[in-house]
DNA sequence: CGCTCAATTTGACGTGGGTCAAAGCAGCCG
DNA sequence: CGGCTGCTTTGACCCACGTCAAATTGAGCG
């Protein structure tokens, strides 16, 4: 155990400039030299396990945090102790934007299994950012990109089918996955099935019974947290088409 | 009508210094003399009018935009005409966040009623957001407000009742009116039933029979677009609550 | 290797809210 | 002032999905 942890922390502390996620990750389109100013600002710590908790709803705004292996989940508590999940972060996906406002996060953020983190002290981030102007503009990119992502989700828990969320949901992750170096057609999810329906405001027992639908259609394959996409086209017709046919008559204005 | 709009524009041409939102906007927590420095990049056009597009999907980004007085709809049309109200903005609150990231506005904006807006070239706001600290940092808690609401909005779409939607819609509006000096139990909605319910992910009909019964039961008076808020804390009970007892029996996880 | 416990699947059933249709209602313009 | 047009309301119907319940599977562990 001991030995396993001095080689996955060697992993672990690569520097930005070395770092696989540089390209997605706040060191994108910056030079070198402004990689390594920022890089000297990063605090790597240990992995988190399955379950630890980054943060909490409440806990006092100091740090992003950005995941560099593994899975986080985002979510809120409401009143009972029933969750709503906000959001599933992968490798080069900065965390905790919504808490720069107030001062105190207004979520949590827990690992889904074994995670790295790079963590950076806002205040000295906001210094940098004033200083490289590169780097303030991936900044707002960054913010910017969470904007524009939510608005997606958004449109589409307004008016999607729970087909189509799913369908929607496994694109996502498909692509993502692509974009970090991993098969887009054949992965594992880190998230139960209850997660998944939190997230996609859905039952998990209709999450299941998509799945074994989608299953049956030959779309995907799927076995518990094991996910083989076989036919990508069929799924994004689902997302696009959206029941074009028999719901929503266009309305006649303008 | 000449000489109403040479009082309306003057009126409209106020600098930021003089302007009543500027505990809003963009100068919140600047120093009397950077804000003179963003007023001097702010550009004010005519006024918009009802229908009037601000900008439309797909529009090369060069400004952010904020609304001075009035209000503004940005949406998205999907395949087929209709259209999905991702939010509306009142005066203070700043527009086209999400098209930072990739140079293009992934919706449209639409004036819902007579509205002035300010311009703000985003090459410059960053140029200047490099040398003004404050402003920089101004710029961050803008875009993490948006996150922040987006976040709680996805959570609304995601898990809650018709009811709950209409109310905290409802308390929504209440509280931004507040803020910006006008009553917030009684004001004029300035989108139709179609758009809330676009927006709140319901059918227009639902939106109408929700009036219909929160009217019934003397939570509100409602004549068309008039609405008053008779009594705001059972609106309020209504969105935290949200059906405590018989909804979502407790996860026993943890 | 069998027990426990959590996650998932599957089935049966009920309902909130969407869809469709038609009837008010308020501007607006000729 | 009367007809047109678009918005809103109201009613009737029904279906996708949530809820409840039970069976199945797998994983961890003594």
């Amino acid at each position: 155990m001991a030995d396993k942890n001095v080689i996955s922390l060697d992993k672990i502390k690569v520097a930005c400039r070395d770092c696989s996620l540089s390209t997605l990750c706040l060191p994108m389109g910056l030079r070198a030299e402004d990689v390594d100013r920022l890089d000297s600002i990063v605090k790597r710590n240990r992995p988190l396990q399955r379950g630890d908790n980054l943060f909490r709803t409440g806990d006092p705004f100091r740090n992003l945090y950005v995941v560099k292996t593994g899975a986080v989940k985002t979510f809120t508590q409401s009143n009972e102790g029933d969750e709503q999940v906000v959001g599933f972060h992968l490798p080069g996906e900065v965390l905790g934007f919504d808490a720069i406002q107030d001062g105190s996060h207004g979520c949590s953020a827990r690992a889904l299994e074994t995670t790295a983190i790079c963590e950076l002290p806002f205040d000295r981030l906001e210094d940098l950012s004033s200083n490289i102007p590169s780097l303030q503009h991936q900044m707002f990119r960054l913010l910017s990109k969470e904007i524009s992502h939510d608005a997606d989700m958004m449109a589409l828990l307004g008016r999607s089918t729970a087909e189509e969320r799913v369908a929607s949901f496994l694109l996502s992750l498909s692509e993502r996955f692509r974009r970090r170096g991993f098969s887009s057609t054949d992965f594992f999810l880190s998230m139960s099935r209850q997660e998944i329906g939190s997230y996609l405001g859905l039952a998990l027992e209709t999450v299941s019974r998509l799945f074994t639908r989608l299953q049956d259609e030959n779309i995907l394959k799927v076995e518990r947290k094991h996910v083989q996409i076989l036919d990508i086209d069929r799924l994004r017709d689902m997302v696009s088409h959206h029941q074009t046919c028999e719901r929503h008559q266009a309305n006649p204005s303008s």
